[in-house]
Formats: C-alpha cells, sequence, structure tokens
DNA sequence: TTGTAGGCGTTATCAC
DNA sequence: GTGATAACGCCTACAA
C-alpha cells in the first residue's frame, strides 16, 4: 500500500495525494475528498522510512539512558517519563538507547545512522566519551547533566552543589556538629560522575562555612548497600547524628539501619537529600529534601532539543536547577549521642 | 556523507562499497582496505531510512507501554529494562509509544507507519482495541499479557489465577479462615484488565475450595491508597488475619496500615502476593510471593518477536509462567482477632 | 573482481 | 488545480 496505489484508485497522481495529505498545496474539494475516501477504504499511510529519506528527518528522537540490566533511579525514571511525554505531545517518537560506555553499537547507531534528529542524553560525567562523540557527529542534542565544560553543549541540571550545601545549613541550623555525606556509588564518582563532584564540593564548603566535622562516604545504589553504609558509618563516627545525601536509592536502607541501631528519626538522627519530589512524598518516613522537579526537567529538555533541531546554530541554554528544601518528617533538632 | 562520495573518493562504483559493507560479494583485499580507510575518515554510516526503504525493515521494534504520566510498577519497569535489554543485544533498535486507549497518535504511527517491524504490547485488556488494530495491520506482534482470546496472538503472562490460588492456599494452610484479595484499581479491573480479573477467577476459585471467607476489594497502584485500603478493610471484616494481593504498589501501604493498626506482621497479619521478584525480595519485611521473572519475560517476549518477524505464518505461542511461591517474611499461621 | 542501472515510497520542482 | 519527473541513499540483480 503506497501513495501510487492511492493516486491510481482515486485517478489523480502521486503529487496530488502527497499534497493533499501535507496541504502544502490547494487541492479542489472534490478531489480531495475522493482522496480521503480511498486512504480511508484502505487504510494508508505513508512510509516513515521514505519520507525521512526525501525530508532529511526522522520526527524522531534518540534517549540514552544509563545501560539495561541496572536498576534506574525513581529520579531517572521520572526523566524518562517525562521525555516520553513531553515527545509524544510534540508528535515525536522516542528511540531508546541503553548505552553504557566505550563501543556501543546502539548508540553507535543512534548517532551516525541518521536515525534521530537528535538526543537527550541522560547520566553524564565530567568527561564524557559520548558528548564528544555527539559533538564530533554534530547530531543536536541536549544532556540532562552537563560535562566539566558547561559551554560545549545545551542542558538542564539540578544544582547539587547548591542544595547539598543548603541540606548542610539546615542540619547546621538545627544545632548538628558532625554530619556524613552518603554519596552514590564509589565506581560512578571514580569515574567523574558530576552529580557526586559537586555534590562533595558543596558538602565540603558548607561544613567549612559551619564549621562542622564533616564526613564523606559512597554507597552502592540499593537498600542493602545503605543498610551496610550507615552501620559501617555509625561504627567508624558514633559521634555523628545527621547525614545528608543524594542517593536515593539507599535512602531505604538508611531507615533501617538506623532503626536496626535502634535510633529513631528524626529524634535521635536526621537525614536531608536531594531527591525527586514524588519519591520524597511517597516514602516512609516522608523525606526533608530538595524537590528535584524531573518531571518538569524532561519536558524543558525536549524543548530545548526542539529549538536546537530547528536552529542547530542557536547558542547553547543552560538551565541549572535548584529547588527549595521541603520540610518533611526526617530532620529535626541535633541530640548529641551518648 | 553518503555511499556516493565514499566510492567517489576510492575510485570505485557505489555497489562495490555496498558490498564491501555488508559483504554480500567478494571484494579485494585490495579495494576492501582503500574504501575502508575512506569510511573511516569520513566517519561514514549507511543511512538508516535509505536502508529500511530499500530493505523493507527498520530494524527496530516498537514497544508500547502505559501512559506516560502515570507511574509503572516494578514489575512493568521490570519487562521494559529487558525488552530493551534483549532488543539491544540482538541489535535492534527500541521505539517507545507511550499509549492509552482510543485515538493515540504515538500508536498509530507505530502501527501503520512501516517505522517498526513488529511491536511488544503491555498492559493488555480482555478486550483490547489496540490488538485488534495490530491483529487489522498484519504488524507482527507479541503480548506481555493476553486478551479473552488467547489462540489470537502470540503472548507470554504471568498465571495470576493459579499464583494467587497458590497464594490463598499457602494462607489456608497456615490456618487463616478470613481472607482478602486486594487488587489493582477498581478502574483498571472494570476496563477488563486481564490479571485482575484472573486474580479474582483463582481468588474465588481456592477460597471456594477450602471453604474460607473470602473477601474482594479493588486498590489503586499507590503507598497511600493501600494504607487507606487496609484500614477500610479491617474497618469493614475485623475477622480478616491475611491478604492476598497482586497490587505491588500498594504493598508498603497494607505494611503502613497494619503497623497503624498495631497488627504486627506475620504474627498478627499475613500477606502473600504476586511480584517482581527484585521487588519482593528488598521490600522491608520481604514479601511472600510467587516471583514474577520480570527480566526474563521481557526477553522472553523479544524472542517470540524476532521469530514471528523472521516468518509470520509461524503458529502462535503462548508462555504462561505459574513461579512457585517464596517463602519470605510475611506469612504466619494464622492467630485469630480478638 | 568490479561496474551499471533500476527501484524502494516520498516530496517538491517544474510544467501545463 | 493538476500531472509528470527528478531526486533522497541504499541495495542488488544483471552485465562485463
Amino acid at each position: 500500500m503506497n501513495i501510487g496505489e492511492i493516486a491510481k484508485r482515486a485517478g489523480v497522481s502521486r503529487s496530488t495525494v502527497s499534497y493533499a495529505l501535507t496541504g502544502k498545496r490547494p487541492v479542489s474539494e472534490e478531489t480531495r475528498r475522493r482522496i480521503q475516501a480511498v486512504i480511508d477504504e484502505l487504510g494508508y499511510r505513508p512510509n516513515a522510512s521514505a519520507r525521512a529519506l526525501k525530508e532529511g528527518r526522522t520526527r524522531t528522537i534518540g534517549l540514552v539512558i544509563p545501560p539495561a540490566g541496572q536498576r534506574l533511579t525513581d529520579m531517572q525514571l521520572g526523566f524518562v517519563a517525562s521525555v516520553v511525554d513531553a515527545a509524544a505531545r510534540a508528535d515525536l517518537d522516542v528511540l531508546l538507547s541503553p548505552s553504557g560506555g566505550e563501543h556501543d553499537r546502539s548508540f553507535e547507531r543512534v548517532v551516525s545512522g541518521r536515525r534521530v534528529d537528535g538526543v537527550i542524553l541522560m547520566e553524564i560525567r565530567l568527561e564524557d566519551d559520548r558528548v564528544a562523540r555527539l559533538l564530533d557527529s554534530g547530531v543536536p542534542f541536549v544532556g540532562i547533566g552537563h560535562t566539566r565544560h558547561p559551554e560545549e553543549m545545551s542542558w538542564v541540571d539540578v544544582d547539587y552543589d547548591t542544595l547539598i550545601a543548603k541540606c548542610v545549613h539546615h542540619l547546621a541550623d538545627l544545632g548538628h556538629r558532625h554530619v556524613a555525606l552518603v554519596n552514590r556509588s564509589a565506581e560512578l564518582v571514580a569515574a567523574g560522575y558530576g552529580p557526586g563532584h559537586r555534590a562533595q564540593a558543596g558538602f565540603d564548603r558548607a561544613v567549612a562555612e559551619r564549621g562542622l566535622h564533616g564526613v564523606r562516604v559512597c554507597c552502592a545504589d540499593d537498600v542493602q548497600a545503605g543498610q551496610t553504609c550507615l552501620q559501617q558509618l555509625l561504627a567508624a563516627h558514633p559521634e555523628l547524628t545527621a547525614i545528608a545525601t543524594i542517593n536515593e536509592a539507599a535512602v531505604a536502607g538508611l531507615y533501617r539501619g538506623l532503626a536496626e541501631a535502634g535510633l529513631s528519626v528524626p529524634r535521635d538522627f536526621s537525614i536531608a537529600g536531594v531527591a525527586a519530589r514524588h519519591w520524597a512524598e511517597s516514602v516512609h518516613p516522608p523525606l526533608t529534601a530538595a524537590d528535584v522537579p524531573a518531571d518538569e526537567m524532561g519536558a524543558r529538555a525536549v524543548e530545548l532539543l526542539i529549538q536546537r533541531i530547528a536552529d542547530p546554530a542557536t547558542p547553547h541554554r543552560h538551565l541549572l536547577l535548584a529547588p527549595p528544601v521541603s520540610l518533611r518528617s526526617t530532620t529535626g533538632p541535633a541530640r548529641p549521642r551518648p
């Protein structure tokens, strides 16, 4: 079923059918109706590949996510959902590429096969090969996250530095003097994962400003790791009374570890974090946290990308979000441990 | 950058370049090397649209997921992750279509624009317009879930009927006489959501076989709803001592509701469910549940789809999984309530 | 071993 | 207001 078949049955030329479909040239009411009738009858739809080949665009965007097999955090899922949603609203399809590091065939296909008009890249490292590859290829792209060189690309990101500092200040205001930062996994941080590094920077700065005792630890992204992490933290630093964290996935483990140690939150111990709002609200107890508007960020990234696709020469744009800390049930006045 | 440019620079014809790339015709070592050098220098990749147009296939599969905006359950996320993963392993790209019911443009594009070679469909209803649409269009597809007419399509599914019955029998074995089924949301069940109906059937049957008192309720897919649901359940049926459920997302709410009512699990109250293994293990307390191998199911669906794409005339295949119930921490001997 | 040429289904530029 | 026709970039008979 192709446009020629429709043309034949409607007794017109292929171009007329094409113009009737796109509306890029006036077509008499009479023929338009006849054409539409045939189309409805046969259920014809233009072939996307042929159209893409001719028009030079695919009406598809690529979304590069962390490699499958590893569970996404709630925040990452929020990004994905909102990107897909925003794209659908703009009548764009989304091609998913689970891409790790080096020789990733899926990523390579997306970037260099003209399969997509643009790309949204998640989980960016400070030095990121994929960014280099995208810059080199000339495919328009937008990051959710950015590299060590913010000016080289367009992005939306969370201001982890500022937010973790806000958390620490909040804890200091409550009288906490011994505070730990629970970061993402050691591998991620070692690999130059931006949020991990920026969180450290913000933590160090705030700790210094307030003259606190700060401890920094990394923790894998799961409940079990969070629980173990907390045990080790309490063993090594019994004077701790509070934690600041960007590790959503470990928080439930921190809660369990505290319960296990007989510490009640927030009476004996406080936790403040950076997390997706939806998640911070629904976890139990609800987490005092800087509420990252993950749902909004994906939509923003799509907007930026659509602009770049329309005009690749447009200057890069950057959106650094620092939402306020929402007080919930996990922070309270410091109560020094015996 | 196209194949003609490469050919010109390498001093050969376009077909030679094409054959050098696909290996479908012998090419002398000498010319192959020259061609490869040019390709490497210019970073050439065949245009996916042109190739798809010529070959009549896109090397892409569509994955139809529940509409964005609504959170996916852990099990659904497991399906998505494993489909994406399995597809990547087979060098297939995945086009995501968040599709609700009726006039969904995204779904329509995927189905009828020849954008994909096949489709995997999630969250199928007993009567599902999308299935009808796919059958009508002739696009190969595989369901994760199935309709009222199992023979009309290929699918992999969870045997909720059997599994919920197993849960009820397990509870009955422990002496529970008053058991409730916590189903998915009322809207979903009213809309003819298969798992909801099959769970009810299995529940009713097992309850009858064991001569128990059974109560069936629906519950929205979130923690808050689970908590409310439990409150109402206890208020209306104070004699209840156990719950069987397929509602993963509500379980945390059930836990909270029980804690709130001063009931300890599993001493005072038992819960058995059907859930993704990973999730059942990591929730606290770990849930006694029939462990749905979500990760495996997505891979199986992709296998089935690849077969159907290769030979659309092949008979339909069905995979109904009924994994054993894993004993964890949420079921114990019945202790009649005062 | 290599080259020539036709066609996949569309859009868009000419003509009429 | 409509029709012929040339691309878009690739693959693949058919020839040489």
